[in-house]
DNA sequence: TCAGATGATAAACGCCACTA
DNA sequence: TAGTGGCGTTTATCATCTGA
């Protein structure tokens, strides 16, 4: 009885150690040694021969898909690249969830190496919430994000590109890029671009990068990169450059950086759901006489601004600034435009007639 | 200067004895 | 009886030497 319990002792031990070895294996390409493993359980208080650590292995070959790399001495151990993911205790249904969120919204942003390795999580999530049975599963078809405004297929970026900025990214190097810029035929090349950061704005990824000897960040997207050469180069990045701030400052939004004090009536309907969702820290709803809404806010002035307020059609006038409400008086006259000629004789003038209609509108 | 030979060292592995 | 330590053998790698 007492050998037999001394036996479970050792049993467990064992199976304790092998547990830690199997944790302190990298996923392939990184490798480790046997004597690396040995150094690494002795710290961790198993005090085992190596020879010890070299059966482990060759035990756990069997049940776990280990690879050794035997074509050089010490041999390289690791877990195949497409092993899954060893987690005690495993994951949680909102973890599982969580992961396929990330997985799904994510993917554009993640460079591809981060994302080869989050493949085992993933599939761990996708196989823990099909586990859950049938009701639970319907998780995922419960769950999306979706996006305010008109959405826009997503544009195609060669892998290649994507691989090695983002990598230079990762890295801090600098890169050469040929790009095609709209309505060119042929690519420039920028020969020393210091990339700062990666913004995606709805369908678009840009790189935030200086070039040039600029400080000044620059605007590049990444589906007109024709080729992206990585350069064993650092970065300079401006002193005093700060990827939140630049959002901030409006510049994603095609400005020039600048605030405006803006003035805004709005129908009441339109002007409700500011109240959930403001348009900055200092935004002001006051009810007005004739039973609108006038919103005051300090916001970037931006051309993402111009959109959301012609959004609102004629729900929205804007009061100030001037140079703002000139410039959306003028869209408006446009629009009136277009849309009081009749569509042949648009066809047959080319840009249609003006006379009568911009005599109609008054603004 | 370079290719091949040689020796030292390290790693992997087989085998045997011990132990709980 | 399974797990382990330890020793000997084999093999690979690396540094050094030697001769063309």
């Amino acid at each position: 009885m007492r050998a037999r319990r001394a036996v479970m002792a050792g049993e467990r031990e064992t199976i304790l150690r092998q547990w830690e070895m199997l944790r302190r294996i990298p996923r392939y390409p990184v490798k480790t040694t046997t004597a690396e493993l040995h150094a690494s359980l002795v710290k961790a208080g198993y005090q085992v021969t190596k020879r010890t650590v070299e059966r482990d292995l060759e035990r756990l070959t069997v049940p776990f898909p280990l690879l050794a790399d035997e074509r050089s001495k010490p041999f390289g151990w690791s877990w195949r690249a497409d092993a899954p993911g060893l987690t005690i205790p495993g994951l949680t249904l909102s973890q599982a969830l969580t992961f396929q969120l990330v997985e799904q919204h994510l993917r554009p942003l993640l460079p591809p190496a981060v994302l080869a390795e989050l493949q085992p999580a993933f599939a761990l999530a996708a196989a823990r919430l099909a586990e859950a049975g049938p009701t639970r599963r319907s998780w995922v078809d419960k769950v999306r994000v979706v996006s305010p405004t008109q959405t826009l297929r997503v544009p195609p970026i060669a892998p290649e590109v994507q691989r090695t900025l983002y990598e230079a990214l990762l890295t801090d190097h600098q890169v050469q890029i040929r790009y095609l810029k709209p309505g060119e035929k042929s690519p420039i090349t920028y020969e020393a671009v210091h990339p700062l950061g990666l913004v995606q704005r709805g369908a678009v990824l840009y790189l935030v990068c200086t070039f040039f000897g600029y400080t000044d960040p620059f605007l590049l997207v990444l589906h007109r990169m024709k080729t992206v050469t990585a350069l064993e180069v650092p970065v300079v990045r401006p002193p005093d450059f700060d990827l939140d701030a630049y959002i901030a400052s409006g510049r994603m939004g095609f400005g020039e950086g600048k605030t405006i004090r803006l003035e805004l009536w709005l129908d009441a309907d339109a002007a409700r759901h500011l109240t959930e969702t403001p348009l900055s820290e200092d935004q002001r709803l006051t009810p007005t006489c004739d039973g609108r809404v006038q919103v005051n806010a300090t916001v970037p002035e931006t051309e993402q601004l111009r959109w959301w307020i012609l959004g609102f059609g004629e729900k929205a006038e804007v009061v100030k600034p001037i140079r703002l409400r000139k410039a959306m008086a003028g869209t408006a006259r446009n629009l009136a435009l277009r849309y009081g000629a009749e569509p042949r004789q648009i066809n047959a003038a080319g840009n249609g007639a003006h006379g009568s209609i911009e005599e109609a509108w008054r603004p």
